[in-house]
DNA sequence: GCCAAAAGAGCACGATCGGTCACTTTTTGT
DNA sequence: ACAAAAAGTGACCGATCGTGCTCTTTTGGC
């Protein structure tokens, strides 16, 4: 059905946004009918419960999140410079795509990391295929490639410094963070590349 | 009073469990004062509403957390073995303090970072007094003492790590990531050392 | 234009939420 | 030992939660 799926999408859009900032569990089914402009039983139309919607908003977020930093970093040229396009593009999702909640994938994985059930399966799947994708990437840096514990602790320290730019720009007030990040992204790059020569 | 300090203590111990996983807001008084083991309304005679709970909460980890970090840390040299023992017991503390949840300052951190109030400003007050500290710390790294920019970015990349290694646990199962976080902790030091040498 | 199917509205349900109030029990200072 | 204060109880309030139900409106294929 056309018009269904662009409501779905509307729904999706809207509770992305409130479960970023809320957290998944506390978002409302009242509120997100209320912005959406249908009725809360409408909204039982598109998902079977609650928990059904929460698991869409993670795919759909996920997606995004992929097509956002990956789509940009897949023309240029593999090791180095793809992987420079990754860190500038995840820091840009955090900090323009998601200017008040901050990042909805870091927040639903503090929410859910403690949480078992289908949410944190199916967040950790998607989490650990992107980790392998960029991991893959960092091997490909070298000449001869990075073995899998050299790239992991690469990708450990990418993913690190993204995370301490979101709490020191959201929390600590912090202007400097981005700078920090990429200086210590690019020390970390050059030192990978120099080991493995 | 004496008993009821330590009612509102246990209180304090529950509520806190509880909000480390479940997140502040999702804490419900009703399961804080059965685990307690009084009735919802005795819970009234402690804190006068839930937010003032919220914010004791938050005050007493915050008290638990520089106790523990920095407590075992001042005994030690300043500079780089105080810094070391900082990071050391920054890593226990989510780990093993805080086996199920994680860490709950990281968790109130995400949840708060986006909800402007009384409990934003107050965590935010801590957080930034105990960043002043750790940085300050690394200023006396170096002889000359490191500018205030170069240990700002020197922290940064401390808390990143630690940011980092608690996701790498506890949401993509890596068991390496302790050991990628004090190696790259130590090339953090060395190269600080060495640069303002 | 017709008609089935999809989309949505309206209402009500049991449960739970934070919070109040009047009351009883326990603790504490003297 | 006694009285005042503190600690704790139980019943209850209005609001909101996710969800099921029946019914109406709208949509899209023929």
């Amino acid at each position: 059905m056309r018009k269904g799926e662009a409501t779905r999408l509307r729904i999706l859009d809207e509770a992305a946004l409130q479960a970023a900032s809320r957290g998944l569990t506390a978002v409302s089914l009242a509120d997100v009918a209320d912005a959406v402009g249908i009725s809360k039983s409408g909204l039982f139309k598109h998902f079977d419960s609650k928990e059904a919607m929460q698991r869409a908003v993670i795919e759909q977020v996920m997606d995004q999140f992929v097509a956002f930093v990956w789509g940009p970093a897949e023309p240029k040229p593999p090791g180095r410079t793809r992987l420079e396009k990754v860190f500038d593009r995840w820091l840009e999702w955090g900090e323009h795509e998601w200017p008040r909640s901050g990042c909805p994938i870091t927040a639903f994985t503090v929410e859910l990391d403690d949480q078992p059930g289908l949410l944190r399966d199916y967040l950790q799947g998607r989490l650990q295929s992107w980790r392998a994708r960029v991991i893959g990437e960092f091997q490909a840096l070298g000449d001869p490639p990075l073995n899998p514990a050299e790239a992991q602790a690469a990708f450990f320290q990418l993913r690190s410094y993204v995370l301490g730019v979101s709490e020191a720009r959201r929390m600590m007030g912090d202007t400097d963070a981005r700078a920090s990040a990429l200086a210590a992204f690019h020390t970390l790059l050059d030192r990978t590349i120099r080991v493995a020569a």
